[in-house]
DNA sequence: CCTACCGATCGGTAGG
DNA sequence: CCTACCGATCGGTAGG
């Protein structure tokens, strides 16, 4: 996952940006200060403003990287040569995993993105409305293919992707199950949900 | 569900709690302003502290009340004599339907309950932390009974209440699909994912 | 990366 | 329910 899975050769900013989502993550976007965030780097928040332009910058840099990289992954998936529900259990358990070991970003991602500001709101809705609409075509050419039974993908779409960002509760639970575990829970349940 | 249903003898305050869910809905708790909410009910600002005594007592009004009524509903869930499973469906029934007919509120309760002031965070985290282990507990049961398959409760709990929170975006999509198709395309999905 | 500071906006109060 | 106004805090800039 790029800048976001590797330790090293982090630039300051990166390092800004990292803790951007933890913040952002844990408080909201807007009840999150620049003082605040600068606390936690050590400076001032006078300084961070030598690295990054503003604080809706560090918000669009952290959804776009998301965006970015789920968009990626759909392009692979559409194009293996596998069946359809193959491929939409591939897709959650990348989705799964993403939200396991990135959850601020992805979070961030999908809370906060709605105090990003022109043109990047509608870039990033255009986007995210893509993305679920190629998610549905998915679904749509297993039902065809009578892999998946006859249900609106849409709302199959919904309850996927919404179920995936409850990973969040996981995080804060205190006896976790294992992360491969709640992949399979997860992926049990949700895959069995669509079978015919 | 009491206020939140019934249109007549709505006083002042109540007006005000059922705008000030749709803002806070809208923009998030934290962007929304005090001018802002005077503005939609056609007053000045310094008006509304005439029927509330602060922003946060608004906050707090309305989380409550889903999780009162939430309380309440999984009180008589919980004692009807029918089999475990049933008792999911008819409570995801129920959230499916709350979210769907009142969406503001439960989405309010929901994401930004996390601005509540002390000492009503630290009640309603609890009330929501013994909410989600007495659904558990009904799925557990479920297990014992060999009536849903074996997995790991709280992970089937998490997906079920987050998956009805994702009815937002059905109420934003243009191509709606009616409100039962909704309800029993997922009541399908979800109940079908925890079947033997 | 810091000190010093700005204009705007926030929730809320006094007093009528 | 209004006018007038408050202290606090916000994101961000100037200048070094």
């Amino acid at each position: 996952m790029g800048k976001i899975v590797t330790k090293k050769n982090l630039t300051r900013k990166d390092v800004i940006i990292e803790k951007a989502a933890e913040l952002f993550k844990e408080k909201g976007y807007k009840a999150s200060g620049m003082r605040e965030l600068a606390e936690v780097l050590g400076i001032e928040a006078a300084s961070l403003y030598n690295h990054i332009k503003s604080k809706s910058e560090l918000l669009h840099l952290i959804c776009f990287e998301v965006a970015n990289k789920y968009t990626a992954v759909i392009d692979e998936i559409e194009h293996k040569d596998i069946s359809s529900l193959k491929k939409v259990e591939e897709l959650l358990r990348f989705l799964i995993n993403g939200m396991i070991n990135h959850y601020q970003q992805v979070y961030v991602c999908d809370r906060e993105w709605k105090y990003l500001e022109e043109p990047y709101l509608s870039n990033f809705q255009a986007q995210r409305r893509s993305y679920r609409k190629r998610i549905a075509g998915i679904i749509e050419q297993g039902i065809q293919k009578k892999e998946i039974k006859s249900i609106d993908a849409p709302t199959a779409v919904l309850i996927m992707l919404h179920a995936v960002s409850g990973i969040e509760s996981w995080h804060r639970s205190k006896q976790k199950i294992t992360a491969k575990e709640l992949e399979e829970n997860m992926i049990s349940i949700l895959i069995s949900g669509l079978k015919k």
